[in-house]
DNA sequence: ATAATCCTTCCATTAAGTGGAAGGTCAAGA
DNA sequence: TCTTGACCTTCCACTTAATGGAAGGATTAT
């Protein structure tokens, strides 16, 4: 299958399908005697994993190791989830992050007139 | 005052400084004849707007907004208010991305056994 | 005088792609 | 057979908001 039609099944850009190849994330199966890139099945099954993965913002790194556990048949669900846990430790303190930032800049919101005078606690708060 | 007394001043690294005035965000308020970057008091006073407006995560952009507020004396401040609000609502939505995106990964570290066999649902569902 | 500590500019790197240019390939129709 | 259009290729630049480092000039302290 060409890159075209492996993106369109994967539901991806093909311009990322071939960054994938780049960064050797997925590589194709093979490739044409005029070099165009060859995907078959397992290949393609390779980006949609990849598509999921990032999804739920796993980075480039993480996506590595998951899909090498993932074509690793004697893997340990423990690695697996290890590397899970760690990813959504990440999400909770960002979750938390942001929690504390949208309740902060609700006070400054409130506290603004937004008319068009000039006074604004936005703008004292951040002097 | 050079630039890493300014920066010390800010609360900001002296790299980070220097890259503010090449975008043109905060400029020194002179340069001595050999180059050194001046700044006064009121460009340290932006420094500072910059820096706590970025804990804020306003983007630089944003940020460059608030400062053409901040130093507008006769601004609205319907116009900050309308950029915070902006700002506010971006992150409502990152935070619910976030929530969903915490609450799905639970799920599946909770399905997760752990353990030294290679079954596990988290790969399953990412195929 | 010289060493230490500043400062300067410029270039590369980060993450994860995206956009575009220049050009090669392939399948279909006239 | 020629050509047109839709593919495909590689390569380079750009995005965000800095950060790291190199090479070299300026200032300060001893």
């Amino acid at each position: 299958m060409n890159i075209g039609k492996a993106a369109d099944q994967a539901g991806l850009p093909t311009k990322t399908v071939r960054y994938y190849d780049d960064i050797g994330l997925v590589l194709p199966s093979s490739r044409t005697q005029t070099g165009y890139r060859n995907y078959d099945i397992s290949s393609i099954k390779k980006l949609i994993f990849v598509k999921r993965a990032r999804s739920f913002d796993f980075s480039i790194k993480e996506c590595r190791e998951l899909l090498g556990l993932y074509e690793e048949k004697n893997r340990s669900s423990s690695d697996v989830r290890k590397i899970v846990i760690h990813h959504l430790e990440e999400i909770k303190r960002k979750e938390e992050d942001l929690m504390k930032l949208r309740i902060e800049l609700d006070h400054l919101v409130n506290a603004c007139a937004g008319d068009d005078r000039p006074d604004c606690p936005i703008i004292d708060y951040l002097s």
